[in-house]
DNA sequence: TAGCGATTGTGAAACCATTCACAAATCAGG
DNA sequence: CCTGATTTGTGAATGGTTTCACAATCGCTA
């Protein structure tokens, strides 16, 4: 498979275009599009044709000079990248408001990162039913997580839990946990973390509002 | 105010880490610090001190030599910079998973940020309460979002919609927009687009561990 | 009030990401 | 099969962000 590339360090920018170049590859399946140039690429996405080669370059080469690149078969690449061709069994902790919007996410289940198991540590939520799932108590995670050969912990517990719960789910082994919380997990370095703070983006807007009202930033 | 700053361009990344450390400072104050410095401060939220009094520096001059930087006024000056010292109205189009936990979302009215309204098209939502807001139609976003004073909308339809409802809500005077739905939308230039995928960050994640299998990356 | 230890604020240096620019490769049409 | 138009892949140049390093400043103590 993949061994022999020299990949040494490809920047957080170029994954997270990857997985844009991903969503217009699907866009452009359905129109039709059996090749895609960078130029075109680029403009629908609102970036540089160059970074789209340079990109793509990091991973290989699968263009085609004087055509540009074959639509199915990128995806086909990206997906392999990314590895979204396969299936993640991931875990969420904590069923509040955040936490059961996620169980119903369809483009979760649709990159192939399949909710198997959901915790909580309230009585009232834990046996109680999500699409199928039955939350189970936070204190089975030991045992439940390595059972189910769960890859991804998500976490959408309180702040105040967060830590707790990071700790937990480290310990039965998970290594890779995208969190909720608005607070900054320690894990150790063996570790990836990813957060996602929906407030964040609101207040970069609201930053980017007021600049906008003194007429200083353009 | 703050009109004689001689603000040009700051990047993504620094306004990104301001919400960071207005984070770390809610923290900081609980847990009874008076000042902080920007090693400790760095330490907390794995940065460099460096970057910490980088970023602080291009809005003002706030800490103390010797001592470093008051937590409760430091505080104050992030919110002022971001725009969260005040209310901003916000209207949510999209009533799904996604968009009905965002209206119970406590993050967001703890930064000010007030769901007026909320829209869908979906006759049998329409009329329903969240959280004390009545469900509007799609179609009345012409008359109530200008009534509203609506500063920033978030959309949350699905990606086939989305487009015509970004459309809509600019046509409406919206210059700040937060986007979920899972597509590159086209606005004017005066308009402000975030986006959120929470997908994306799991596909990150996927990146990450696919590479640690085949010990690539490290 | 003088001296010491600590920490900021900031130019300069180092590092990293993006864009440029062009040779190499391929397609399409005759 | 040759020619012109197109587009990739990539080393080099550019531009931007982060880190370094240190003078300036402040609190504290005696």
């Amino acid at each position: 498979m993949a061994t022999n590339r020299k990949i040494r360090k490809i920047s957080d920018s170029t994954i997270h275009r990857l997985s844009i170049y991903y969503r217009a590859l699907l866009a452009l399946e359905k129109e039709g599009y059996d090749t895609i140039s960078s130029k075109e690429l680029a403009k629908r996405e609102k970036l540089t044709p160059a970074q789209v080669r340079k990109d793509l370059s990091f991973f290989g080469s699968f263009g085609t000079r004087g055509l540009g690149y074959p639509v199915k078969q990128l995806m086909q690449e990206i997906s392999d990248i990314l590895g979204i061709n396969r299936a993640w069994n991931v875990a969420l902790i904590g069923v509040g408001n955040v936490g059961s919007a996620l169980v119903s996410y369809k483009e979760f289940a649709k990159q192939g990162f399949v909710i198997r198991l959901i915790f909580d540590n309230d009585q009232r939520k834990i046996g109680s039913n999500h699409k199928g799932i039955v939350v189970s108590d936070i204190a089975e995670m030991g045992k439940l997580i390595p059972e189910h050969n769960i890859s991804i912990a998500i976490i959408t517990v309180p702040g105040s839990a967060a830590q707790k719960v990071c700790d937990g789910v480290v310990e039965c082994g998970v290594r890779a946990i995208l969190n909720f919380a608005p607070i900054n997990l320690r894990v150790p370095d063996d570790v990836y973390l990813r957060n996602e703070n929906m407030a964040i983006e609101l207040e970069h807007l609201s930053f980017l509002l007021r600049n906008m009202e003194f007429g200083i930033a353009e």
